[in-house]
DNA sequence: ACCGGGATGTTCT
DNA sequence: GAACATCCCGGTG
């Protein structure tokens, strides 16, 4: 394989998102080509974890680029980004679905729900993570060496010349949520099924 | 197709 | 205590 390189990533991200489109995450057999991504821009970014500065939880963040920033959410699902920018900025590419293109079938057993049709094993942020069986112990692993067997690889295909772009996916109003920095490959099926500007309604547990 | 509710637990106010 | 860069399943149309 071909790793994209670490000064590909040390841009802002908002020039890094549209150019991963169509380069392959590789974990083993496991192979998935990225179709859908998010720009998070730091400290001008309401809707960033990065916003408010570095604590334990974010710190990979504010690492050296090319790494992986693993987060916990919702009680139950992982989800992952690439580190952009420079050490100490706080800015990355979060990766929210891929197209399956080997190993589905580790795939389809990492995610352990019944029934999954191949457009259900990526479409979505904590869903590809799920697949690719990328949780917290991957926070920090470097994607250009490959040091946790998690690569981000260049296989000749160029990004979308013209892709898909829009609003981000799951920020509420007041959080960065008009933003344009959601971009995507226009018409492919595997792309998740988020509606920009329509944030998860606040539920709340019995008790 | 589009809804609504439940599952889970860490982080931050 | 509320929010959270989510997903799944079962209802209704």
């Amino acid at each position: 394989m071909n790793p994209v390189s670490r000064e590909f990533y040390r841009r802002d991200p908002r020039e890094v998102a549209p150019e991963l489109l169509n380069k392959l995450v590789v974990r083993g057999d496991r192979v998935g080509r990225i179709v859908e991504v998010e720009a998070y821009v730091g400290a001008i970014d309401a809707g960033s974890h990065a916003f408010r500065g570095m604590t334990p939880r974010n710190a990979t963040m504010f690492g050296p680029p090319g790494h992986l920033y693993v987060y916990f959410t919702y009680g139950m699902h992982w989800c992952a980004n690439a580190v952009c920018g420079d050490d100490g900025e706080g800015l990355a590419v979060l990766l929210r679905a891929l197209e399956p293109v080997d190993g589905l079938d580790e795939m389809r057993a990492a995610r352990g729900v019944k029934a999954v049709r191949d457009r259900d094993l990526c479409s979505g942020p904590a869903k590809l993570a799920q697949a690719f069986g990328i949780d917290g112990q991957f926070d920090g692993a470097d994607i250009v060496t490959g040091d946790r067997g998690v690569l981000i690889c260049d296989d000749g295909m160029a990004p979308p010349s013209k892709p898909g772009q829009s609003a981000r996916i799951g920020l509420a109003a007041g959080k960065g949520h008009e933003h344009p920095w959601r971009w995507f490959v226009t018409g492919n099926p595997h792309v998740s099924r988020g509606v920009p500007g329509k944030p998860p309604t606040p539920k709340r547990r019995p008790r």
